[in-house]
DNA sequence: ACAATTTAAGAAACCGGTTTCCTTTCAAAT
DNA sequence: ATTTGAAAGGAAACCGGTTTCTTAAATTGT
């Protein structure tokens, strides 16, 4: 339906070559020539089919993206930052979602593949290390975004998630708590390693030895898993006082635990997350959180993976990986204790 | 760097066009031909190539979904709905989001032509009946998901909007309450003149004249224009004692408004949204919505494309459009006034 | 015993681009 | 006057699949 190049090449009576070579301007074609071929080309609306060009070029401008729950609003707005620069950029962006689960991710990485994606941006990965870099070594163009594979060898672009978790500590502490919890995710992951080690390490500096009966490693991440684990913990013989969520979404499951168990917040449980996700704003209790800024990552992730695949293109050279770890800062709403105008 | 099918076919001694016939199994191969080929195939690790099999074909596999912003939970979980059943009927998603610009948008279209997908799902248009007819009409496979072009001859899912909004409204009124204000969206968009409809409807209907100063309709429709519209709809001098708010960003918005000017909610001002993300249970206020369900209208709207694409690849007919409209219903929470166990 | 089918497999064209060669023309350089 | 090389453009191969056509052998029918 659509005009091809061979449909430009005889409106404008030259051949396919040097349509091609007009468009990309990659060989000599007369002024002359040069005007013919313009006017074929929007008389007859041509534009190039990506999917010829693809299979030609090896590039199809395409970047695969996964994430692991596109309804968690951390990742929306990490795709919404990778979507704003693949299009800025000239890529479109292939979007899959494994909700965790290994084998989808498996089986979306193979699909990209035979879909030949110039590279592939991971907000989740359940890979190994090795995978990761094996896959990289296989000249698929890998990123991580905020997530940390310590062995891969691949660009990431992560939060430091010890100096985060110490930064949310920390103001709790300075509320004045002595009994703060941890709830995060599952420890397989490098990032809530990380958390739960700036959890336990700020509460040592403060002179606190952390209770492993307050200290929680979820395997789901959502809303529920949060509301499970505040009940448990509100219905401990010596409940915390406060509670540092290593995601904002487990942070809101809690709200939903303190509110049917009528528990005032901050008063009767301070609480702080880690995302600064923009509901967060207008949660039960505005939520004090660790901004990671999902969007930013979202961004730089893309940036290095186009960057990366570009300069691969120009030149095939081997060159070292970047990890890109920005500084987290606190988000100071309520839900931690200050009020408007009188932050801590 | 991958298999190809030449090199299948040099491995197991045959020619591509056998290794394509036995693979696809369009054609007599004999029994021990199929074993040697098979067992090339799982030795190289073979994977058909997408990108040259889409040239050959004419079909990608793919589907772009057109969405106005990904931070808005509604179109987050639409588009949880829509990649479920892409995946698992074999197709990946291009995901674009338009920012409510057309230009972005037409350009997002082309886009997406030139990558050859099968069809494309749009949460958001802008575009004109008229144009959205015209791609039909060029062979471009189309779907509307929760939007409404009245005119567009093409596939669409969507919530009973009018219906939806009397639900809401209605409610309200059951609370006793008579000042209800409408926030929406552009009356550009159809969905909007449908709900502010439905307001003015179920208000004339309980013998309540609509007031026009209670009555905004906005151009954006993010949490920060909610905010907006509630401060204003707060401070005038005959203020709403409840609003129906046409999404719930709009809603969280309000809520914002009211958590600054110190408005308890339910109490000092009752607040209906629509589309219930999951969200809603843990905002400032629980907050009762009208359930469209973005989920299912994601998952409705790709089943209807997919099975148009391939009714379509089958036997190439004009056949009728369809239109499904899902019936609303109203979540209730607590933003309204009702409270758990005692709800009107 | 011979025509008609069925079964099996390969050659070549095609999808829509890009790129490598190759040829021709014409101006500048020796 | 001849060589050199830049400018311009086309033919054909290629990317990795699918499909149409042929051909040939094996099977069936009469």
């Amino acid at each position: 339906m659509a005009a091809t190049i061979t449909d430009v090449a005889k409106a404008a009576g030259v051949s396919k070559a040097t349509v091609s070579k007009f468009l990309n301007g990659t060989h000599y074609v007369s002024q002359e020539t040069k005007e013919r071929i313009a006017s074929a080309v929007s008389q007859l609306g041509y534009a190039p089919n990506r999917v010829a060009q693809g299979l030609s070029l090896r590039r199809s401008h395409t970047i695969g993206l996964v994430v692991a729950n596109i309804g968690n609003p951390f990742y929306a707005e990490l795709i919404r930052g990778a979507e704003e620069v693949a299009a800025s950029r000239g890529y479109t962006l292939l979007l899959a979602s494994t909700d965790g689960e290994p084998k989808r991710e498996a089986s979306i990485v193979n699909a990209m593949r035979q879909r030949q994606v110039d590279g592939i941006a991971f907000a989740s990965v359940r890979l190994a290390d090795r995978e990761v870099t094996a896959l990289a070594k296989d000249g698929v163009k890998v990123v991580l975004a905020s997530r940390h594979l310590p062995d891969a060898e691949v660009d990431m672009v992560l939060v430091d998630s010890v100096k985060g978790a110490k930064l949310a500590v920390n103001h709790l502490i300075q509320h004045g708590h002595k009994a703060i919890a941890y709830v995060g995710g599952a420890l397989s992951i490098a990032q809530f390693q990380d958390r739960l080690k700036g959890w336990k390490e700020a509460l040592r500096e403060a002179g606190i030895e952390p209770s492993t009966e307050h200290e929680l490693s979820l395997d789901r991440m959502d809303v529920e898993a949060g509301y499970q684990a505040g009940l448990q913990l509100l219905k401990l013989e010596n409940p915390p006082t406060a509670i540092f969520a290593a995601t904002d979404n487990l942070a809101f499951g809690i709200m939903k635990a303190c509110d049917e168990l009528n528990r005032a917040i901050p008063d009767q449980l301070a609480l702080v997350g880690f995302d600064a996700v923009p509901f967060g704003e207008v949660s039960l209790s505005p939520l004090t959180s660790v901004d990671g800024s999902g969007l930013i990552m979202g961004q730089r992730a893309l940036q290095l993976l186009i960057d990366r695949i570009e300069r691969d293109q120009r030149a095939p050279s081997e060159n070292r990986q970047v990890r890109m770890v920005l500084q987290p800062t606190l988000c100071i709403r309520r839900s931690c204790g200050c009020r408007p105008g009188m932050e801590i």
